[in-house]
DNA sequence: GTCTATAGCTGGATAGAC
DNA sequence: GTCTATCCAGCTATAGAC
């Protein structure tokens, strides 16, 4: 399993470069050279940069959910955990200096061109719903809420996307934290 | 005053290939090529490819507006002026092939290397909430509201950003549809 | 499987004729 | 102010030595 290992960490650059100054801005020439390995190792993995992306997208949803439930493990509240949400884009869009979603920056920058990419993006954003109504599911209503539970799933996805897109334009958390006070009002 | 028929048309063309091919992707030569001009003049009209990013953000801005002024003259209600910003960008997204908002695709694009572009990003979100927020004024409230009125301009904002965002990564108009229908709800 | 060398092309930008 | 010719740096991808 050696060969993982460099696999691993052309993977490793390529999305940390992929994210930090977009897909279509990053070349071959810069992944060989950070990562240290040689032009023809790469192609031996990677048949094409536009298969390095598909698993850039790939590895990345699955560690944007692992990070997800690493971060609502503490909550046992369901509502609470609906309101994490928010606090961990947050905590994501800090980290990254609100460099945005990762899914809707490729999805800006491929949209059309590569149905591979396109269709995990919104893979992801599905998947982002079925967490969403999983844990709402779990809320037990306070109130006969003046907004159903199907339309509260939309509004507080909504929120995130909106939300997020927001903080990475001005580059301030505010918007996650206004969504997130929407969030809790609707909640109830 | 010649001149600027051809700025004027290079311009246009470039702005077409920066929507629908994102701007990293989109090279001189083919703006040249399908604007029918050479080499030479696009130099001489815009100093540099940034600059002609920077006088599409700006165009785009007012073409935008523009627009909506245009779509809502007819409606004379507040409120349903406020739904029907929905409907344009719907309307919009229609005719781009959802295509996306023009202002996030290059915030996702450019984030960064570009404080220009970044500022007018802004500038266009800016002004967008000025927007929703004098109709909100000339809103008369049926009711006394579970939520402030500035939380309210702040919901607005983040529902249409999201469902802008998640309608052109589905290619669909729902999420659009669905803001709608929150708004309505909200606005009472 | 990892490497170097290089092919073949396109990028943004400039120089100078007219 | 519009044109053509051209520079050079960058791109993705392949070939073939080891």
């Amino acid at each position: 399993m050696k060969e993982s290992v460099i696999r691993t960490r052309i993977l490793e650059v390529a999305s940390r470069l992929f994210y930090e100054q977009g897909y279509n801005s990053t070349g071959i020439n810069q992944i060989i050279q950070e990562a240290e390995i040689a032009r023809g190792s790469l192609y031996n993995h990677f048949p094409s940069k536009r298969d390095l992306l598909t698993a850039y997208i790939q590895n990345s949803e699955n560690l944007w959910f692992m990070g997800l439930d690493e971060f609502l493990k503490p909550i046992e509240d369901p509502k609470q955990k609906l309101l994490a949400m928010f606090d961990y884009r947050i905590d994501r869009q800090l980290r990254s200096k609100f460099g945005g979603c990762h899914f809707n920056k490729i999805g800006a920058e491929v949209s059309g061109d590569d149905l591979d990419a396109f269709v995990l993006v919104q893979h992801q954003k599905d998947r982002l719903k079925t967490y969403i109504m999983a844990l709402l599911g779990l809320v037990t209503p306070v109130q006969p809420a003046a907004i159903g539970k199907e339309m509260l799933l939309d509004t507080l996805f909504l929120l995130m996307e909106g939300a997020t897109v927001a903080a990475s334009a001005y580059k301030d958390s505010q918007p996650l934290k206004d969504a997130r006070k929407i969030a809790e009002i609707l909640l109830g």
